[in-house]
DNA sequence: TTGAAAGCGCTAACAG
DNA sequence: CTGTTAGCGCTTTCAA
């Protein structure tokens, strides 16, 4: 058992009493002058300076006092003092959780083994005046954007949303997901095909698709996301009608709940359609059970389709029929697009452009 | 459209070529040097001082010239000039994301319209020679330990863990869970009345109750956790064999797949016990896949019970029973509890111990 | 082989 | 009302 006083600080002393005093951490200066050498000979031994910089001796000796006395670097300073964060971080909506935890598994598994340390953040739409920020002035080496979304009326002046980002925060950025900002280094999945894909499938035997969404029709937000757009498109090339259950995404209202309540009122008002595409898998979990509190059949009355690829859905009974979002491929991509503008910052742009998969399970039939 | 040059860093320049040349950000100095006031002036202005400290004329062009440059703060720089950082550290085991999901997002619902920020973190149990280690030596206010698993043999000359950690961190910390700390501020969640019951519940109606747990019997680790030991109590009670089938944790295989092939395998070759509980929610929605694997029905064929209350099992067909994990209450203490000994660090320790319940739905018959 | 000292971006006490 | 200055903990160059 170790303790001792220091510089009226208290340190590794083994009752709570004594250590709700000490508020401070153990400085390089402390170890320094409990050793009597100089905070520089501290520092090459901590960073592991390689060659002789130091006698083994006082090699030994910092090492073991550093121990003792309970000492962790402030990474603040030394980041300021000019050393790399190694943080790179990940900013990612909050919401759907199902879904930004794959995406975020997927990232972590880059960084396992990796010198960079990745912290995860959401954007912070509240900032007024300002655009909708990603990053929160936290040192970093660098930021990946997961589906950032620039709506035109969030962010109406500015033509180059990704390079002003870049200007404001000084590190290298990649740009992820179905809303990626393509005038920086990106990695895009592009849903389009894979929706209208699953659309026809689902008119090849229905006669009333609904779309489970997130916004009202003809709001700038549904319009400006893909998956409208496209069940639009193949709703008027097959002469079906088109049926909008709207779900909003929101911090206060848990999501599944909402979302079977809504679709299990809607199809109690308008009877059921035998066709149903969600905005994303846990819409499309959301209303299987809805569907199954009324007494219905997934796919023998509704053939079901979702959207994302959460792994939840080969455990749902029928198992899900969704469209793939590529975790893995993304995060891949992304990490080797930013960790080589980091090492070469000149290189010319990096893109690449990713297809989501259709993947047709039991619930579409 | 704003552009031009500062001591040879560009700013707010509409082209990538440009920007790609701009490492730096703009500092405070960098705005006071372009308006010919001192950095104390322009740190006043941003930091929205009371009083007539600045003419109203200097704040706004102090405020102008701030947001066209694109200024940001540094707060490493803020913190180590002695701000409060104003971050609460959030330390959860990454595996298990659908439980640590809801535990992260039981503490973020705490921190919307909270003047801190919360920062997720993992615990790093690679540290050799150190303690398996919470924090990441970056800035904060205060930590919030949600599980810390200190077995003895990985910490065997702590007798005092917690006390040991708020010395080396020197802020405040709360630990929670059912492995939570008791030596320094805690809330604690008590599971084993709930499992009793569950068991009991079980025993009442099989002749074989088996465990799908994370390690082999005898086991340390199996055996610091109350689960196992709880089986074992119950089943002894009712005179019933112990069977348990065993599913590791780790980020190399996904843990459903896993137990979904594992336990199939284990019904494969031993039959199939009339009563399964499981290590936690996960493991039984994979128990449930497997045994519908196989054609057999839950709960006619197996009675199955979870542990953790996530929100996915009221989803599943049939419904899962569960023992609930407090997550809202467990998050508002330990906030409630962390807050205080920020503002208030000699007050006596905190404490409180919540009672995890059983929930039974279909799944138990 | 070790120490002294400057400086990173910022805050806050103090001086003008 | 505004500027000067010291210092936060650390790294790194230069000198001893």
């Amino acid at each position: 058992m170790v303790g001792g006083v220091l510089d009226g600080k208290r340190f590794a002393v083994h009752t709570l009493l004594l250590i709700r005093k000490m508020a401070r951490k153990i400085s390089m200066a402390d170890v320094a002058r409990q050793l009597n050498v100089s905070p520089a000979t501290v520092s090459y031994v901590l960073n592991g300076r390689e060659g002789t910089l130091v006698s083994d001796r006082t090699r030994e000796r910092v090492l073991e006092m550093a121990q003792q006395m309970g000492y962790r670097p402030n990474r603040a300073a030394q980041v300021l003092a000019g050393k790399r964060s190694n943080v790179i971080e990940l900013c990612v909506n909050g919401f759907n959780p199902a879904f930004y935890g794959q995406v975020i598994h997927a990232f972590q598994n880059q960084f396992v083994a990796n010198p960079y340390q990745l912290r995860i953040v959401n954007p912070d739409y509240t900032r007024e005046g300002d655009w909708p920020f990603v990053g929160n002035d936290w040192p970093m080496d660098g930021l990946i954007i997961s589906d950032a979304y620039f709506p035109e009326s969030i962010a109406p002046s500015l033509a180059y949303p990704g390079a002003h980002i870049v200007s404001k925060l000084g590190v290298p950025i990649v740009s992820t997901g179905i809303f990626a900002i393509t005038d920086i280094d990106y990695v895009r999945v592009d849903l389009v095909p894979a929706i209208e894909a699953a659309l026809r499938h689902l008119a090849a035997n229905c006669k009333r698709i609904a779309y489970v969404s997130l916004w009202p029709a003809h709001t700038e937000a549904e319009n400006s996301d893909p998956r409208y757009p496209a069940y639009q498109r193949i709703v008027r090339e097959f002469g079906l009608k088109e049926e909008l259950i709207v779900t909003y995404d929101s911090r206060d209202v848990p999501l599944r709940e909402f979302t079977r309540a809504t679709v299990r009122k809607y199809i109690e008002e308008n009877g059921c359609p035998d066709g149903i595409f969600c905005y994303n898998d846990e819409r499309a979990i959301a209303t299987l059970a809805a569907v199954r509190d009324l007494g219905l059949k997934v796919p023998e009355d509704v053939r079901l389709i979702g959207c994302d690829g959460i792994e939840e859905n080969t455990y749902h009974n029928p198992p899900l029929s969704t469209i793939q979002y590529p975790f893995d491929e993304v995060a891949r991509l992304a990490w080797e697009f930013l960790n080589r503008r980091i090492e070469e910052p000149e290189i010319p742009m990096q893109s690449a452009t990713l297809q989501a998969e259709l993947v047709l399970r039991e619930s579409s039939g």
